[in-house]
DNA sequence: ACTATAATTCGATTATTCTAGAAATATGGT
DNA sequence: ACCATATTTCTAGAATAATCGAATTATAGT
């Protein structure tokens, strides 16, 4: 994954709003919630809750299935994995023993 | 971790030139790296560096200390565990079979 | 005390994001 | 065709964040 992907996503998920929807569909798991759900839990304004779900869906976190007249949330598993990955990823890869660092 | 915890990471972590000098103090493991080399690493200002060094520092994530003239930072591996742990738990928790889905 | 290096804080500007009301679109039922 | 429900898009204002030059603080050497 590209940094600048990686940011992406994060600086979507780092907002509490879509946080809370993010993870109220990670609980969900397979079946996904619809916005009104989201929106019932949430309590926010639908226009406010629509442009934060956009935000997610833009970067890939969720996606939505239309059905009939709601639009049903899923949380993208693969790349909720992928982030996770790309941030533990090479860890201590540049760490060297004091005697190899240079001058 | 609370929620609000966790998006307070996420959002330091989603910004790019956050998430270059962050990955760069993960791959440099326990020995950290001084302030100069990361500005020398990703060429901004340094005010505008210190800056996003201070948003990483106020949430947790990055530590610093003083060697002599130089400000060494360090990775908080803890705080980045806690933070994944937090992304993938509860995965799920609330899904059920069709047949268990209240109307 | 003076100088040099390292890094931060201050102050101001520009850019982006958040919020939400009002209007519009999508779907299905009557 | 019309209505009801679900959700989005449009628009605009308020709040927040990013950037960077200049001034300041911190530490050590001379």
């Amino acid at each position: 994954m590209k940094l600048d992907t990686a940011a992406a996503h994060l600086e979507a998920l780092g907002n509490p709003t879509r946080l809370k929807i993010y993870r109220a569909l990670v609980r969900a798991g397979a079946g996904g919630l619809p916005v009104g759900h989201l929106q019932a839990k949430l309590k926010s304004a639908p226009s406010t809750l629509s442009h934060h779900i956009k935000t997610l869906v833009s970067v890939g976190l969720i996606v939505q299935v239309r059905e009939a007249t709601t639009l049903v949330c899923h949380a993208n598993f693969n790349v909720m994995q992928a982030l996770v990955d790309f941030m533990v990823a090479e860890c201590c890869a540049d760490e060297c023993k004091p005697a190899q660092v240079a001058a």
